[in-house]
RNA sequence: GCCCCCAUCGUCUAGAGGCCUAGGACGCCACCCUUUCAAGGUGGAGAUCAGGGGUUCGAAUCCCCUUGGGGGUACCA
């Protein structure tokens, strides 16, 4: 058997999508456990949606998330590649242009003269008449005077491609067979525009074919489709490839996955901090499984794995908290220079927007690590764990500095017992180490709880009750910082 | 409407006739750890395997019907 040849073909009418990112990986997958070759193909035959911001967003984002395809266009700097260029449809119009003329040639399509206005008032009709919408044929039988007199008075006709009689059977891999009445089709369909350019279901026959696709691996939203794709391909004299049809990724009303209902840009989700491990692992487990209890997995693990015969059928709804456990789990498997590489620009972020004051170095940031690593359920997460570690003063209020079970002057007596045993730490035994045994005997001596001590001067130096860990905090914040905001929250409270 | 596809805990799933008194994970709830928040650990609640018929000694697994859901039905992709 030749190895397979698999693509993604993604039509920039809109950034990239949580489910082309899915079948593209699903491709990716299958070419590399299968030692195939994966594909990148732009079908931006609909002009009016079409735009190269989108385009390039959709580039950017598989490069993104890891997946390299063997032929394609250029992106990130990379050139385009492969020999079937070119890969954007609207630069391979002379291909189609030549499978049309031979389908008219042969009679097997036919120029259809039907105005907008005649094919609405058509599809009125049959929905008036509860019947199923098709194409009633009128340009069917035009004779070849016919037709030369509508060209004469100018009119430019579409192509529609003869649908004939019959059944069409496939055997999809995921599936099984499949069989589809010809009748039902709708009745002869376009395959060119009157503008002359071609159509979606035109152009991806052709393609497929020419760029010698083994495999068609797509959306179920394509499964009924895949008739019309068959008899092209039969009527062109192609081979037919195999096809699979992936499970839907939904909402949580189990309808399919959209923009309105979901989140679905994965520009979006890169923008809130989720990593591309985590990403692809997600992906790669919304339909498929690998048949053990292994959840964390690299896609390298997941290549190895993956079976298209074990994809699922039914529809898998997208469940964000579980997107949101697994890059959890893989910024903790990072290692710290990559994870400081990865969150320099959420913290960049911070600063743009104005939420804290200065940029952290680099040193720093991997010294924060090890106590804001397991606490980042996105890199996003950053700012609101640890900003006040960079900006001039927390905002402080009298209420949220009172613990629970205090009152005002407790906690005032409290932060002044606390600034004046940190004082006594000394500059050079600023330590977690060093700093927790008097702040605890503090308590003890003064018959306090030390989580009400240690709460007061949390809120005091950070003016938030959930942090790191409170020693390891005063550190990052150093000797003076907390000193001056332990100050201002005396301050605060005298006023109160 | 018509055509096609699908159906195991709330969600993602394991399960390819006996190993299932249905396993794991997310989420949820307790408890442990603990200065808060997380992370981690332990335990728990949660699925009459959509319903009904068959086939079989035996069915979540095979067949049929019903119901429910979804997708498609463009001179969009």
């Amino acid at each position: 058997m030749t190895a397979p040849r698999v693509r993604i073909a993604p039509s920039p009418t809109g950034p990239l999508h949580i489910g082309t990112a899915r079948t593209a990986l699903f491709n990716y997958l299958y070419a590399r456990h299968t030692g195939g070759t994966f594909i990148l193909r732009l079908e931006d035959t609909d002009q009016a949606r079409s735009s190269i911001a989108y385009e390039k967003d959709i580039l950017d984002g598989l490069h993104w998330l890891g997946l390299r395809w063997d032929e394609g266009p250029e992106v990130a700097g990379e050139g385009a590649r492969g020999p079937h260029a070119p890969y954007r449809q609207m630069e391979r119009l002379p291909s189609y242009a030549e499978a049309a003329a031979r389908l008219l040639a042969a009679d097997m399509a036919y120029p259809c003269f039907c105005t907008p206005e005649e094919l609405d008032a058509d599809r009125k009709a049959k929905e008036a008449a509860k019947l199923p919408p098709r194409y009633v044929g009128r340009c069917a039988t035009l004779t070849v005077e016919e037709r030369a007199a509508r060209e004469s008075e100018g009119r430019r006709g579409a192509l529609r491609f003869r649908v004939g009689t019959g059944v069409v059977g496939f055997d999809d891999i995921v599936r099984g067979h499949v069989e589809f009445d010809v009748s039902n089709l709708g009745g002869d369909f376009a395959i060119v525009r009157a503008d002359g350019t071609p159509l979606y279901h035109f152009t991806v026959v052709v393609d497929d074919a020419t760029m010698q696709m083994t495999h068609v691996i797509r959306g179920e939203d394509h499964l009924s489709n895949t008739p019309k794709h068959i008899l092209l391909f039969q009527a062109l004299g192609y081979p037919v490839p195999q096809f699979a049809h992936l499970p839907l990724i939904l909402n949580p009303d189990r309808t399919k996955m959209s923009k309105r209902k979901s989140q679905t840009a994965i520009s979006d989700y890169i923008a809130q901090g989720f990593i591309r491990e985590a990403l692809v692992n997600y992906l790669a487990l919304l339909g498929w499984a690998t048949g053990t209890e292994e959840e964390v997995l690299s896609i390298d693990e997941i290549v190895e794995r993956f079976k298209l015969e074990t994809v699922h059928k039914g529809g898998a709804v997208f469940d964000r908290e579980r997107l949101e456990w697994l890059n959890g789990q893989w910024i903790r498997r990072l290692d710290p220079d990559d994870l400081v590489d990865r969150l320099r620009p959420f913290v960049e972020a911070e600063l743009a927007a104005g939420r804290i004051d200065w940029m952290p170095s680099d040193d720093e940031l991997r010294g924060l690590l090890p106590i804001v690593g397991e606490r980042l359920p996105t890199l996003g997460a950053i700012g609101d764990l640890v900003g006040f570690l960079w900006v001039k003063d927390v905002a402080l209020d009298p209420v949220t500095l009172v613990p629970k079970r205090w009152d005002t002057t407790t906690t005032r007596d409290g932060l002044a017992a606390a600034r004046e045993a940190i004082v006594a730490v000394g500059e050079v035994s600023f330590e977690a180490d060093e700093l927790e045994p008097p702040l605890r005997a503090l308590a003890e001596a003064r018959g306090w709880k030390a989580g009400d001590l240690f709460m007061a001067i949390r809120v005091a130096v950070t003016g938030r009750t959930a942090t790191p860990p409170l020693f390891d905090t005063l550190v990052a914040l150093g000797r003076d910082r907390v000193l001056a905001r332990l100050d201002r929250a005396l301050e605060v409270l005298a006023g109160a």
